[in-house]
DNA sequence: CTGAAAGCGCTTACAG
DNA sequence: CTGAAAGCGCTTACAG
């Protein structure tokens, strides 16, 4: 009766208990969990048994009180699908390596009061700094208030050309495609896309006709097709580009969604793709792009990389050197069987 | 010269700076900010406008090391897309309330090393609890090691009984989906879905068999077309259904893509969907059956509400009352254009 | 090589 | 109503 139990049962060992129980000092357990060399190796040894023994994990907090850095990051999106946000965070992890850095989603929901609400709490919890997750490639204002810690937006550029940013180069990611629909020899294509009001769909169309223009041609109907970004417009505008250009050989498409609906229609009218009519989407959205028929070739915006990125740049501002830059990254075609030469 | 800033420039104002200013002790300061009513109205107002001043935030890190709490938990996830775990997170926050309590999001990939990595470095940082995000509705091994915080398994349950998890009800779901279509008053109902070594794919089929039995029928075939998840085993599915079975009036399907691909074999074939033949598909992904031809009828797993009611129990074992028990919920059937009576 | 002491930013009894 | 003091779990000079 009465004998203390050497492990505390109900509370998380501490540094204090691992030390009784290795028969050494406090300071001299931090040091040899810390793998210091001011200690000689057999207490060390000792140490780390004891640690072991009690399943000791160092409390991040304590730690962090002293270091001023938390090992924590916020990722603040408005994506509420995920579509966009979990390819950045997956690629920010790695860029943080696994366990280094532990991140902090948070879903704005498009709603500036949470959004600030959620700043708030990310930063009385000290994280390092902010990866600001937009969910269209229009520019977002930037995030309200003084941010004491460093800020990288991604996919959306803050719209303060201070602020840095990494996005996907979508006039690249136009001519991507082009390029490629050029390289399986087509010559007559129309570009069939979204909502003008986004900079996504413009800056696409851009790329594309700068692209067309190098080869000396120019878009069928002299303009894109602009719409909504969604399968039925797809549907619809492929009728009118056949209508319009019956020569038409390519569409590039503004949205997987776009091409899979231009598909369709292709298809109910009998027209052979990728043979006589080649079609190009734009993001791979796997679930989208490879169950379409054909299979649907498209641009790939390599998010994961945007999230690495935007990682590794983080880490630069958090520690001080070069303040990093903003940057744009174009993509890849992804090739699947909507398009081929003219066959 | 000599003259010390108030604030001063290079770190966060911490409550000493908030106290000093104020003209008051810390202790007097933190009650004050902590709206205790042992403290004068004046005198909060002083060092309210202070804390203002200085836009003091105070430090969550040093206040957990005292209580104990960190207003903080950790999701791990497998689930790549992000398809379940983003909606299963928003219930999640919802139910903690934003910036009461922020969520750590790791992705394991399903990766057993990496998994254990994640957890350890989550518990160092010292999470109040742990939500687990299944990828599929299969059981799942529990965490490794002992966790001395609450967990929560959603999605897909913890293999073993004694874990709390929230589900799924596939069976209840499978039975939420024949009942419609009976109701729609269909008679010779095909079940389509994905492959049988699914937990998901025996549930809903046996809730499906369950409720034609209640019915007095069995499924046309007498057992499930057993395939893969997606548009193309629905394609091929759909021919084989109905040149075995021609007087078919419905399919259910087990999954979104599965019946996107099942439309389009019945929309080939030049079959009316849904007078002559409803189809209804599973787990409402927008993407899928929003911009179908015709849009698609489909059960909801509702799992905000899973995520919602992960967290609120999540929460109930951290306060430590009654420990939560294990839940199931059935989801709901969300009407579109491709179920309606026989016309 | 080891340990006593100070301190990170806060809160909480406990005096006054 | 206010403040001095102790302490949360750790690390880091600084003596020894």
């Amino acid at each position: 009766m009465g004998t203390e139990p050497e492990v505390p049962a109900n509370r998380a060992p501490t540094l204090t208990d691992v030390a009784k129980l290795a028969g050494v000092s406090v300071a001299t357990a931090s040091k040899a969990i810390n793998g210091r060399d001011e200690v000689k190796a057999a207490t060390r040894a000792r140490v780390l048994k004891a640690a072991e023994l009690l399943s000791f994990a160092p409390n991040a907090l304590a730690r962090a009180l002293l270091g001023g850095r938390t090992g924590t990051v916020g990722l603040l999106t408005s994506d509420l699908e995920g579509r966009f946000s979990i390819p950045i965070l997956m690629g920010a992890e790695d860029a943080f390596g696994a366990g280094q850095v532990s991140v902090f989603l948070c879903d704005a929901r498009g709603d500036a009061i949470r959004e600030a609400y959620h700043v708030r709490a990310l930063l009385s919890r000290r994280v390092d700094g902010l990866i600001v997750v937009g969910s269209s490639t229009d520019p977002r204002p930037p995030l309200a208030g003084t941010v004491p810690v460093p800020v990288v937006y991604v996919y959306a550029p803050s719209a303060d050309p201070a602020d840095i940013s990494i996005t996907v180069d979508n006039v690249g990611g136009g001519r991507l495609a082009i390029d490629h629909l050029l390289a399986c020899g087509r010559r007559d294509i129309a570009h069939v896309t979204g909502e003008p009001g986004f900079a996504a769909a413009r800056d696409r169309a851009e790329g594309a006709a700068a692209a067309l223009a190098d080869a000396g041609l120019t878009m069928l109907g002299g303009r894109p097709y602009y719409g909504s970004w969604d399968e039925t417009w797809g549907r619809a505008a492929a009728h009118i580009v056949v209508e319009q250009h019956p020569e038409v050989d390519a569409i590039f498409c503004g949205s997987d969604q776009i091409a899979r609906g231009v598909l369709e229609t292709l298809r109910d009218l009998g027209r052979d793709v990728p043979h006589a009519i080649s079609v190009i989407g734009f993001d791979n959205w796997d679930a989208i792009a490879a169950h379409s028929r054909p299979r649907l070739t498209s641009i790939d915006m390599n998010l994961e990389r945007l999230g690495a990125v935007a990682g590794r740049r983080l880490f630069a501002a958090i520690d001080g050197g070069e303040p990093p830059t903003s940057e744009q990254y174009p993509g890849r075609v992804v090739m699947r069987d909507s398009t081929a030469p003219a066959g």
